[in-house]
DNA sequence: TCTGGTGCTGATACACTGTAACATCGCATC
DNA sequence: GATGCGATGTTACAGTGTATCAGCACCAGA
């Protein structure tokens, strides 16, 4: 399917996209939501990539075969992916990753893309959240939400780099 | 022009357009780059707004009188604003405003964006920068750049909600 | 002076991203 | 059966961004 020299250190890929789903459902059945077959099919398809996908591509790879998914729909779909944060949106490069760890509500995520291979790894920092709050406070600011997203190389990169 | 009753703490907004291109005249001048018309009459349509303008915005303004200036000769413009600094990207509204500061290579800046007024402040905390660099570094990831957007309500719009 | 290169701009075309509006369908409820 | 509601399908369109080629100014070197 896709390369896995490159070892990920949360591992949002493949056989984690039955946990996606699962967890997925369970939340819907939770909150009283409608897991339909479009989100099923949407978010399958942001978590067994470990890309972030863009709305398209999303559409592309869910029609064929006599279905035909446009983007429309999928844009609707992500929206309530997003709401119920199973998935993200990066928005420094407008495309879609399924949420790989089950976070409480509010704690800011660290996005951290790789340059070279694509991938996208995903964490939380309580030290750099309290540092910004701190920050906002002092400018009089008071947030409802963040976007940190950090580009560079991850550690799977860096070591073929050194052991090519 | 536009509401001053709400008091922006940087003031990157009108009379300091003037500071902005005052600024970018210099700096061409020791890297030894060529500030033309376009460049100079984009970096001032952004400097004069301190809300973000996309590109067709931009177009649109600097266009009328017999001049046409197209989107494309924009996006130009703005690349090289932004490669030198002058300009920055708002990712999460595909918008560019002016550089309000004049801070040093490689410092991490902080993006206010405010829903209420749409305003835009621009901050920098070296405490967030070294909680990141930890979290980076723990995660064995070399970042080389990062965007950092909060979205909330600004100090002046927060005020006016309590004295209406 | 001519000539070639370089960098900026103009212009067209096109691909990608995202939203609005309306029709339809399935389903639960009355 | 009628009604209302949410999800989806469909079309259209606005906004964002890139690729490509052509023209133009300007400078360096023959």
């Amino acid at each position: 399917m896709h390369d896995h020299s490159a070892v990920h250190d949360h591992g949002a890929c493949c056989g984690n996209a039955t946990d996606a789903l699962a967890r997925a459902e369970r939340l819907c059945a939770e909150r009283d939501l409608q897991f339909t077959r479009l989100r099923r099919d949407v978010l399958e398809a942001v978590a067994t990539e470990s890309k972030p996908l863009g709305a398209y591509d999303i559409a592309e790879r869910l029609s064929g075969q006599g279905r035909r998914v446009a983007a429309v729909s999928v844009y609707r779909a992500l929206d309530f992916l997003t709401e119920n944060g199973l998935v993200h949106r990066i928005a420094s490069r407008n495309a879609f990753v399924s949420c790989g760890h089950q976070h409480g509500e509010g704690v800011g995520l660290v996005f951290l893309i790789c340059r070279t291979c694509g991938s996208i790894d995903e964490t939380t920092s309580p030290e750099v959240d309290d540092q910004l709050d701190k920050t906002l406070a002092k400018a009089g600011f008071k947030p409802s939400s963040r976007i940190l997203e950090v580009e560079g190389e991850c550690g799977a990169c860096l070591g073929h780099e050194r052991n090519p």
